[in-house]
DNA sequence: CTTCGTTGTCTAGCGGTGCTAGGGTCGAGT
DNA sequence: ACTCGACCCTAGCACCGCTAGACAACGAAG
């Protein structure tokens, strides 16, 4: 018993393990130079071994996505509980989800731009992610305005921080008036 | 002289066909499916063949990208003109900008997502790009309301339609809702 | 008309990718 | 002590973007 529980206990270490070395090499390089061989090599196993934890590259981004979704829900609660009202709350929320996606480039992209084989906005949706999408619903719901789905709101100003994000981040936003847009968004969208 | 014009004709003419066989293999089979290899066959060339006219696969992805933001234009602004009133034009406006991206999500991608080479939001932008946001702010910018720079405003406001389009395609939000979002953003945003 | 040189295209190949088949090693359980 | 199964590695597949170098076709010059 005690041996298959250490194997078990060091496979899942040698999991966190890949999952934490492709998410360093995404961020150092990018996700093109995180490929299955350098990983390997990194992880000092060859890459056959990769395979016998996730079923290819794509599963591996979906772990690293789903390890960031938390790290987003939290940050961006953490947020919003110092802000002092609904508007107050929604600008913490935005400026929140803002300098995550520019801390963690890589981690943002693996969970809302790259195919990491995960369903969205489905009852079979992993857990972090609907709790992120949870964590922006609580501040934003409540400035939904009348004869409007709380819900559909939330994806609404989501949908707009994602755009600003994606096209700041590609070179097609100049990104010196971020915080303007953020503003704009923060002023004209929510009901307060 | 005839000859050499001869000549520079058909290369004109291979080029168009390198583009068009691109853009019509992404379309198809998605961006992924367009290799050089696979585009050679398709044109009946070898593969050397086209990278005597493009530096390489990226910059086939600008050339689609730039005869796809014209095309763009051209809709943006036939869809406002029949429009009535300033949050008329920008509801007509949202309507084409989305109905192009379903109807076209490999050129969508070409101007939008990928990486095709080219400068964007600087004075060396290439002018299928300047004149598509210029038929953004044509009616964009009448809405902006005081104290905003209608540029501005028009960046958020794209933003946030490209927002919508991502994440609806790559199924992080459901298609279903897509026109009440749009309205959402077209009731709130703009001033008139 | 022949020769030369340029222009254009092709074949072949480089180093890389994600992924997998098959063999060998090593250690746990009898 | 031996068997057997779990585990991991080497090697290789088909594909990728891209390029060097051979070769053919053709206009210009003698």
């Amino acid at each position: 018993m005690s041996v298959q529980e250490r194997k078990q206990r060091e496979r899942a270490e040698r999991e966190r393990l890949i999952v934490a070395t492709a998410r360093e090499l995404a961020e150092q390089q990018g996700w093109d130079a995180v490929t299955t061989r350098r990983l390997a090599e990194r992880i000092e196993y060859s890459q056959p071994v990769l395979y016998s934890h996730f079923r290819g590259k794509r599963e591996i981004i979906g772990a690293v996505a789903l390890q960031g979704a938390t790290e987003m829900a939290v940050a961006m609660r953490a947020a919003t509980a110092a802000a002092d009202g609904p508007r107050a709350r929604v600008h913490a929320l935005a400026r929140a989800y803002l300098a995550f996606a520019e801390r963690n480039p890589a981690v943002y992209d693996a969970i809302f731009q790259l195919d990491g084989g995960l369903a969205y906005a489905r009852e079979d949706t992993p857990e972090p992610l609907k709790d992120a999408f949870a964590a922006l619903l609580e501040s934003l719901g409540e400035v939904a305005g009348d004869g409007v789905e709380p819900g559909l709101f939330t994806e609404v100003f989501w949908a707009s921080l994602h755009g600003v994000t994606t096209l700041t981040r590609s070179g097609r936003l100049p990104p010196e008036e971020t915080e303007r847009r953020v503003r704009l968004l923060v002023d004209r969208l929510p009901v307060v």
